[in-house]
DNA sequence: TCTAATTAAGTTGTGTACAATATAATTGTA
DNA sequence: TACAATTATATTGTACACAACTTAATTAGA
């Protein structure tokens, strides 16, 4: 196999390796919130951009119904959110922060700093990795 | 929040999505061989490194045997690997491939092209992410 | 206006992931 | 050599992730 054919393995496998790592960063430090990585991302999306649909919020985290309504009922289960479904469209279930999750907003910005003090990179590193990652995902996403 | 802070989220979110893409790539190419993208993986140690324990297989992926003996029960009952106790030492699991898994080797070459074709990027840019991803990792590890 | 198409969310089934625990075999040590 | 620690794999339970399908509501077109 040439050396280029050999590439997709040797960068797929890394992606795909340093996801899960990325995640296991997250998960002692949101275990004190008692949180998943993929309900932290829902949650804030409530937290900086108020309520949303279901689908909206699908569509900002690339997730489908199939994904997003167990967890949702995870996160109404725990108090963090209401789901209520619209008056003037039946269809659609409205997803809003309850006190208790507007509260839990202070106690999550302390997870941004230790994330970054975890990960244990330099702002310009990461910088690039990130430009890098943006690239390929408009890419493939095109 | 500061911008230093926030970048934690835009890469992780980035590294995340990216790694879901990655594996919806392989997912149509991989169907035709019936395999999932962890499937492939272990098939992929198989063929490049031969017959393997349950733990080394678990080493080289980072998988543990709660992810790795259901999944090794799969590739058994489609007849592509075998399961066996060794001899020696009744707690080992060596994990061989079958002739029918040997043949599937073949039609795996495809797979890196098709991969490559389909990530749309160019093979500058794969080093330039592979490089970054591998400093990260290796310090998330260290 | 009636009905077909579309849309939003939910359900079902399969397959990872991983924590926590269990089981059985092997090793180390008093 | 007993027997406590260790090791290898398996099991159980929880939580994504996504394909395929269902259900109910809304919209669009003949």
């Amino acid at each position: 196999m040439s050396e280029n054919l050999k590439l997709s393995n040797q960068v797929c496998f890394p992606i795909y390796s340093l996801a899960k790592e990325v995640v296991g960063l997250y998960r002692p430090i949101l275990q004190q919130l008692d949180l998943t990585y993929p309900q932290y991302l829902v949650m804030l999306i409530l937290w900086e951009e108020g309520t949303q649909n279901v689908s909206e919020i699908g569509t900002k985290l690339h997730l489908d119904s199939g994904t997003l309504t167990p967890l949702l009922k995870r996160l109404e289960q725990k108090k963090l959110i209401e789901r209520n479904r619209s008056a003037q469209d039946e269809r659609i279930v409205q997803i809003e922060l309850t006190v208790n999750g507007q509260k839990m907003k202070t106690a999550a910005t302390q997870v941004p700093e230790q994330i970054l003090n975890s990960l244990n990179v330099s702002v310009e590193q990461l910088e690039a990795l990130k430009t890098g990652i943006d690239n390929i995902l408009n890419q493939i996403r095109k």
